[in-house]
DNA sequence: GATATCGTACTCGGATATACATTGTCCGAGTGGTGACGG
DNA sequence: CCGTCACCACTCGGACAATGTATATCCGAGTACGATATC
């Protein structure tokens, strides 16, 4: 059971535009390069993100992803949930339904024990992961910036406006 | 980012195991036709479990698996990790090395913000898990259990007794 | 009748195909900027 | 000098291959039971 990595690549791109100007974006082309990252595969993701309403897209030249709401109210669920899909990792096919003793007027209004309890698992992951803000971690990140990634920043953005 | 459906055979597997007198086993066929699944496929995900050592198993004519722990001492993270592997489901490969603004000399000996948040929401995830016996889910079982179903059971472990 | 031995049936274990999902890439659709042209 | 128009470069969006993982199956290895022959 694992996560696609293109939660830790969109994970990082919010995390970046949400320490940008209020309003700003940037082309999916310098969000991959700003972390090494393959251009195309990139994109792939981030119009996952669009798709589920985390990111706006701005077609055209100067266009690019910005946040479509404030970090504040962009949690890792929504981020995890936009790539992944907000299906359980644990999908109960009812096979205590199946096989040679069960009884037809067995009452199985009630979900069975082992789906209960992946259930309650998941929800305490899933509410772990809606605390956790991009506004939380962006700050973490403008603290450490450094000169060099600031410059870097506004060329792209400033290129962008001129 | 889904589980493999060989935890919802084997935790049901292993609830019916644990519902059974201590010591006594059956073979992985019989735990396949009892929730009419592949009795192959089957047999393949016990072989996990026997390696993770929580159910033994004993060959030859007679023979099969059995817990290898009381039932009490058996969680839904046990079985989970024999199936799946204990690796966490995010897997953070530290992008935020790369790229072309990083500082050579930037201090990486904490763990980036995002891979904290997932290892503490799977943290919690596992914790739930863990807290889920066998026993718990096998009062359950047992409570329900009809009279055609005790009567296959004891048929089936008469047959490997006689 | 008891015991040792051989054969057989049963069960696990790992090696081997297949199907599906994820990963990765490319080209077309759409849009804003820019320059040229005309008034 | 200003406004309009057409072209172009840029960016997103979805369609299309390649790879890896999970799924599914089969056959060989090993063991206990039981039958048989012998003492």
């Amino acid at each position: 059971m694992k996560m696609s990595e293109g939660v830790e690549w969109t994970a990082h791109a919010c995390v970046l535009l949400a320490a940008l100007p209020k309003g700003v974006g940037l082309p999916a082309n310098a969000l991959a390069e700003f972390h090494a990252l393959a251009p195309a595969y990139m994109a792939k993701h981030m119009q996952a993100l669009a798709r589920a309403g985390v990111v706006e897209s701005v077609r055209g030249a100067g266009g690019g992803y910005r946040l479509a709401r404030a970090p504040r109210d962009i949690s890792l669920w929504d981020i995890v949930e936009a790539i992944e899909g907000g299906e359980p990792a644990f999908r109960c096919v009812e096979i205590r339904q199946q096989g040679p003793c069960v009884t037809p007027q067995g009452d199985f209004r009630k979900p069975c024990e082992i789906h209960a309890a992946f259930a309650r698992a998941e929800n305490a992951w899933r509410i772990e992961l809606k605390s956790v803000s991009l506004a939380d971690m962006a700050a973490e990140v403008a603290r450490k910036a450094t000169p060099q990634k600031r410059a870097l920043l506004t060329q792209w953005i400033t290129g962008k406006l001129a």
